[in-house]
DNA sequence: CGCCACATTGATCCTCTTCAAAGCGTGTGG
DNA sequence: CCACACGCTTTGAAGAGGATCAATGTGGCG
């Protein structure tokens, strides 16, 4: 497996374009992160973090695909969460305690070291409170990403939580301009799939033909095409999280 | 249902107990806990947090249990973590966001505000150094426990799944003294543990009675017992939540 | 060409759900 | 003190959703 080379692309821009979107950032902000550069590439399955790091190093991830899991020792396996393109990995607003879990690369991934983020949002500079705030919708809206897993594996059955989950990807890709309301990557293979709906992979390829039969969605070469988005947000019972700005916004403080 | 009633009991020596438990706290930071008092009763039943409220007031539970849950719209609900005495509800280490869950209560629950503790862990004084940190690791806590419960629910069989979460609430009950290694209140009905396993109440109800009959375990009458602690341990794969201080704790600063 | 990872299919089994009813315990009112 | 009701637990029977096992198909790539 390849590991890690340097290159030198401003590539922070999707990071930009997740945290303008989600919150609101000033030019220093921008600025600050614009200025998070030598982008390193690893490759598919390498352990971007490992679940007992000590330190998490703080980190955008800026192109691929990543997730968030945890093995039993007989070999099952639990993804948690994903980690998209402009999301944030260990960008705590306090110093980082140990890794929760492990996160492994689902497709070549590409981060910018969040060191200068980190550093930033800590404390109490005003300059920063724009960062501060966008950094902490984020997180927040990771915490909803938590629930609605939990939500999905403990009451939704096999079929609900495909279409769930393939919704709540598309919305997240769609705050990076990746998606349509319709059309967008889907990298993941019937195994990480099963891996992160708590099915089995054979299952899950039956209920993603049930849905191609069906007319409801494709899912080919890497590509996902939700044919009646509509009708996939009424049988998930799905609802958008909204990135909602802290309830103290004060006005020209 | 009976609503709200005041007190004047300084009940927050659980909260105090578990913070410094999993950190530790100044006694300048012990006194402020120590300074919150006119703790408030509600009904089993109350509604404490509701899922779109704009701002949630902190707090801390200082007796009986919550739930965190959501509903389907067809009547399924999932209960996502418990809210345990001594444990925050609200503490944010920022302005809060709208509530990403319900919290009901699922005995009498008493608690008290914590608004003081809230306003002293927001900004940088130094006084409130130890406090900060503790809620740190009390919120990094949380994050565990619903990781914990995902892994549950998406890959543990109902046996597991019961054997997990009782040792989970074990090890949470005896931070604040309120549970020994074999023994500890458990006033949850099987529906409640149903919903919080995503398995059906009769399931739920022949699990446990199989646990019974192998004598691992016992639970009666509001009481738990682990019989055999170490081979719940075995069975479930259970591993403790570490409470573990931030990585960067700075000797004499 | 042939390998390898991934997708697909069929058959069978079993965990867990659902429905329905009955038991049990406790508190309330007559 | 008893009758009754209500919430919770327990039991049985039937069925569905999903797992497992095993094999075959398919496409990209060295």
């Amino acid at each position: 497996m390849t590991l890690v080379h340097q290159q030198a692309s401003p590539k922070a821009a999707v990071a930009i374009q997740r945290l303008t979107t989600i919150s609101s950032l000033n030019e220093e902000s921008e600025a600050l992160l614009a200025g998070l550069s030598d982008a390193q590439t690893v490759g598919v399955g390498i352990e971007i973090v490992s679940e007992r790091d000590a330190i998490v190093r703080p980190r955008f991830i800026v192109g691929g695909w990543a997730a968030k899991v945890r093995w039993l020792p007989d070999g099952r396996r639990q993804i948690f969460d994903f980690v998209l393109p402009g999301e944030a990995l260990g960008v705590c607003l306090r110093p980082n305690p140990l890794a929760l879990s492990t996160v492994v690369a689902l497709t070549p991934v590409q981060f910018v070291d969040a060191g200068p983020v980190q550093k930033a949002i800590m404390g109490d500079d005003p300059r920063w409170a724009d960062l501060r705030e966008a950094m902490h919708v984020s997180s927040s809206l990771d915490e909803a990403y938590l629930l609605s897993q939990i939500m999905r594996l403990g009451r939704q059955t096999a079929y609900e939580r495909l279409c769930h989950l393939l919704l709540e990807v598309r919305d997240r890709l769609k705050l990076v301009g990746l998606a349509t309301e319709t059309h967008f990557p889907m990298p993941m293979t019937q195994e990480t799939l099963a891996d992160a709906t708590g099915l089995s992979i054979v299952h899950v390829n039956r209920i993603l033909q049930q849905l191609r039969r069906e007319r409801l969605l494709d899912l080919h070469g890497g590509k996902a095409h939700l044919r009646e988005p509509d009708a996939l947000v009424a049988i998930a019972d799905y609802k958008p999280a909204r990135p909602c700005t802290g309830g103290s916004r004060r006005a020209r403080a």
